[in-house]
DNA sequence: GGCCCGGCACGACAAAAGTCGTATACGGAT
DNA sequence: ATCCGTATACGACTTTTGTCGTGCCGGGCC
């Protein structure tokens, strides 16, 4: 499969991206590059003026924003297939975050300019557009009611279910290699002592258990009654 | 003045829907029509169908999430010109918040068939938009970094400076009718004894003073120099 | 004037979150 | 096997945030 092919499968992919019009997948097909990066290292960094667009083709990928003091926060994980560095480019303005890869990710460069003009050229994909960036903001303002209204260990319950998958009859959140707790830490908003106690709290009460392939739900029931407060 | 001549200039003070095409801002005139809230009245609630953007025109309004249990936490709080009711018409979906009248405003509805209609035949009106919702992104990226990374005092320190005005040679952050301690301490994320604190905090270290018409700040840089940690 | 009520001050307390030091476990490199 | 670095465990402690009760103040209203 050649490379135009590859990427129009990966930009079919997505929900919001499905059924553009050819001439669109073609236009963007035809200036994107493909770019590997290894785990740990950063894609961009805040504040660097914006070129392109990512496809986020395999991979995880995390953007977050640091304190001078080193703390995290992330703004999202990332995982095939999705896009970033796209607010950036559709404001105008710098990157808004860092990108980190989390492992060994493949990703497609798509220059600002070739989005811009299409986005002008195909209503269909203009709309497409508006509508991923609606959902990115339906995203932050979950983020934000569960940073002020919940507490560490409610948000932990409410994203362990929601990542839940099933496996042999059990509700599992499945451990990556780089699933640590500070990763797991910054993606909640807190640190890796505070997230340790909150499962501990969890597992103490049988909701729960911390294997090392993953975390079992034992009780998703109880743990969405956790998951308020 | 007649009502799309109205309409037309309130839709122009806003500097991402300046400079519109006449036919999309003809088409939006033609089927706005104007409504009044009184204030404290709810104009939408979280969860309603969304059948129509708002674009605001004079009063301030707060949208807003709620926990069971009564806690608040706004989302924004927003003076004319801004819109609101925007994402939910774009994604499809319900009103993602409640918004309310913080005193009596004045506003134009606009049915969200005419904005989706116009956003496919006007690639300028579709990149304005774009635009639009990717500063919203900025707004909540800001948010979020706020609510997790940052101390009440900072949060507080940085949304005055931010906010003040610059009256007979003082800093001042005015003070509304409706600006109690308790609307005060919803917008930072927090509750109103919280917020109390940081305030007397703030004034013991003659960084600012609370008076009866608004906040002056003595000494913006110190307050500034608070807004980290 | 007297009354009521929303808004706010203040102090005591409770809970949640964050910090720190030390200790243990495990895997990979030498 | 040993060494070493990363990841985690655990307990003590501090800071920040949230809650509660009480009480004051000022404005509107009868």
């Amino acid at each position: 499969m050649n490379a135009a092919a590859q990427f129009k499968k990966a930009l079919q992919s997505m929900p919001q991206f499905n059924g553009l019009p050819a001439e669109t997948q073609q236009a963007l097909a035809a200036m994107a590059f493909q770019r590997h990066f290894a785990g740990g290292q950063v894609i961009y960094v805040e504040g660097e003026p914006a070129e392109s667009i990512y496809l986020l083709e395999s991979g995880w990928v995390k953007a977050t924003r640091m304190t001078h003091d080193g703390r995290e926060q992330a703004m999202m994980f990332m995982r095939p297939v999705d896009v970033f560095g796209d607010i950036a480019v559709l404001t105008g303005g710098p990157y808004p975050g860092t990108v980190t890869a989390l492992e060994d990710v493949s990703v497609w460069v798509i220059p600002a300019q070739t989005v811009l003009e299409q986005i002008r050229r195909q209503p269909e994909f203009a709309l497409a557009v508006i509508n991923h960036l609606g959902r990115r903001v339906l995203y932050y303002l979950n983020l934000v009611e569960d940073l002020s209204l919940r507490t560490v260990e409610a948000r932990l319950a409410r994203t362990l279910v929601h990542h839940a998958e099933l496996r042999d009859g059990q509700m599992v959140v499945p451990r990556r290699e780089w699933t640590t707790f500070d990763q797991m830490a910054v993606r909640l908003g807190t640190v890796r002592d505070v997230l340790s106690r909150a499962l501990k709290t969890l597992e103490a009460e049988n909701l729960l258990r911390v294997e090392k392939h993953g975390i079992v739900l034992l009780d998703p029931q109880g743990l969405l009654a956790r998951a308020d407060r």
